[in-house]
DNA sequence: TGACTTTAGTTCAACGTTGAACCATTAATG
DNA sequence: CATTAATGGTTCAACGTTGAACTAAAGTCA
């Protein structure tokens, strides 16, 4: 193939992932309940499904690819809702460390939920093993563009 | 496949693109001349590449995805760059007929210079054929989302 | 024709993000 | 150890986005 060709098809493969992954975000916001945003629930989401105990703010930052400003606004919200609970963290006065609350878990379930019928219906025109044959190809460009974010 | 597992898969596929897309956009970001939005770069590189002479505000806003206040808010960045004319559609006096100037097609070929590098070191480690490969699929997910986006 | 409906564009407050500045604390180094 | 560098977290202005409200101009159709 030539560069010239490889160049358009990576611009053009790009280019379609970044619309996808607007139209995703702007679905699932509408689809969530107006008071969790897309943030905040990937952040509920991430306690639940990875299972993890208590994380720091700047390690979700990092997870996330967000600056700490952002997860620290973020955090406020869900805190605010009761969703997060924050306390200082004992081992390092710098940091803190925050736990999902059982009034997350269940929001974070609900927003699961609601997200499920839109989901099904992707899979009934796009089919599962397309995204499966797709999937290694997303994880290594997403390792790939994370690692070269210096 | 069982559905929950093909659930899982679709979520985490759709989860990579999100974050892939953000991750494009910030690095496309930094590369870009700081007077020059992602999105506006994006406008100006669609009448580039579709060899386009002159699009109405509505229907830019429709090919990206946009409100059309966004779009306002991004034409009028352009404009005031001296990147875009914009005048009044003479056939329908509600709408306006956007045209690129020698300007803005010379800063959109600075922007698209300065993105090369990046995309030739991406391509470097991930290959063109991989590429290749995953296109068709990405177009027909955005296209089905798109159609969905009622 | 006249009454609705749709479409084009703007404006504005609110949102979630960035980048930079900042303070406090810990880690690394000479 | 004493400095210096790095890390954790917050704050704030600026940005680009949405959604809603609005004006003006077509389009539809009975």
């Amino acid at each position: 193939m030539k560069q010239t060709e490889a160049l358009r098809i990576s611009f053009q493969a790009m280019s379609e992932i970044a619309i996808i992954g607007h139209l995703a975000d702007t679905a699932l916001a509408q689809t969530l309940p107006k008071e969790l945003s897309v943030a905040g629930f990937g952040v509920l989401n991430h306690f639940v499904r990875l299972n993890v105990e208590g994380e720091s703010p700047a390690r979700l930052a990092r997870a996330f690819q967000v600056t700490k400003g952002a997860m620290t606004y973020t955090l406020q919200q869900l805190e605010a809702l009761g969703y997060l609970k924050i306390t200082a963290d004992p081992r390092d006065a710098r940091a803190k460390i925050v736990r999902i609350t059982a009034k997350g878990r269940k929001a974070r379930d609900a927003g699961a939920a609601s997200v499920r019928p839109g989901m099904v219906r992707l899979l009934d025109v796009v089919g599962a093993d397309e995204f499966a044959r797709a999937l290694p190809f997303l994880i290594k460009l997403r390792q790939v563009l994370d690692a070269a974010r210096d």
